[in-house]
DNA sequence: AAACAGTCCAACCGCTGCGTA
DNA sequence: GTACGCAGCGGTTGGACTGTT
């Protein structure tokens, strides 16, 4: 079947954009706002395509971009953030502020693989080089009991919503031997499908979990006082209908509502 | 000064997911 | 349930720039 081209290829122009073409695309932009990309080129008088306007408006022209070099913080933050999330480009781009995923891409392929590898990391895995490989596992490395794990996972798995948190949850803890804590001992990403702390008497304290003490992801962060700081926040069940669901609640990656939300985590 | 190699990064391409009719 | 349009994402490319010989 084949789907119509996403604009006319022969009317268009291409490759780097002229001082003119950014000026229509920014004033364009300020009067109208974003959105509409597929209209906005022949709204704004521009002979490039939607997809073309969006990525140069996003990675170069939106005024709350931050150029410059990465500093050290940023350079560490983001290995952390790819050993967790691998190359979801835009949700590590999504927890630094004014850097875009093709910024960080970029510079993730140009400096920070060459560092891990003078480092003796392999930049794909986040382990030593030398580590022989090991055949990667589904299981979630949760703090929680695995009948209780288990249990959990089956109920999770009866919504599509939940799927994508396996999904996801599968795809940061690739294996069970190795959790993410001892890669980055630091950044506490525990994933936990357990019962909600019904006891925190103090905010932003370490609870615990099933034997083992964690922040919730946003203060793992840094991000104490953040909205989506969980641990002043019972978080919800996945789900209102889901029986087994409802007695294990969720706190996985500041998540809310079954979806994925690691963009509205404000950094400070 | 010229040639070459290596690096950087803006932009493109193709795919995927979501919303809608 | 299906087809389609659209926005967004990640991988890749290629031209510009810089350093080295």
């Amino acid at each position: 079947m084949g789907r119509s081209p996403c604009c006319e290829k022969a009317h268009t122009n291409k490759g780097a954009w002229t001082k003119e073409e950014d000026d229509r695309l920014i004033a364009y932009i300020r009067t109208h706002g974003e959105g509409c990309w597929r209209s906005l080129p022949k709204a704004a008088g521009l002979l490039r395509c939607g997809k073309s306007c969006r990525l140069r408006w996003i990675n170069y022209l939106r005024p709350d971009l931050k150029r410059g070099n990465f500093t050290e913080e940023e350079d560490e933050l983001i290995i952390k953030l790819h050993s967790l999330l691998g190359n979801k480009w835009s949700l590590i781009a999504g927890r630094l502020p004014g850097r875009t995923d093709n910024e960080i891409k970029n510079y993730w392929n140009t400096h920070i693989r060459r560092k891990l590898l003078n480092r003796g990391i392999d930049p794909a895995t986040h382990r030593p080089l030398n580590e022989p490989a090991q055949e990667a596992s589904t299981t979630i490395s949760f703090s929680t009991t695995t009948s209780v794990k288990e249990e959990s996972l089956s109920s999770v798995k009866e919504e599509s919503n939940k799927e994508k948190i396996i999904s996801a949850a599968a795809f940061i803890c690739k294996e069970e031997k190795t959790p993410v804590q001892e890669r980055c001992p630091d950044l506490n990403l525990e994933l936990r499908i357990s019962l909600p702390c019904q006891n925190q008497p103090d905010r932003h304290q370490a609870f615990k979990t099933g034997g083992s003490t964690s922040l919730c992801f946003a203060c793992s962060l840094g991000l104490q006082n953040s909205k989506d700081c969980s641990c002043s926040v019972i978080v919800g069940t996945i789900g209102s209908s889901s029986s087994a669901g409802s007695k294990t609640g969720y706190d996985f990656l500041g998540m809310k509502s079954g979806v994925l939300d690691y963009r509205g985590l404000e950094m400070k």
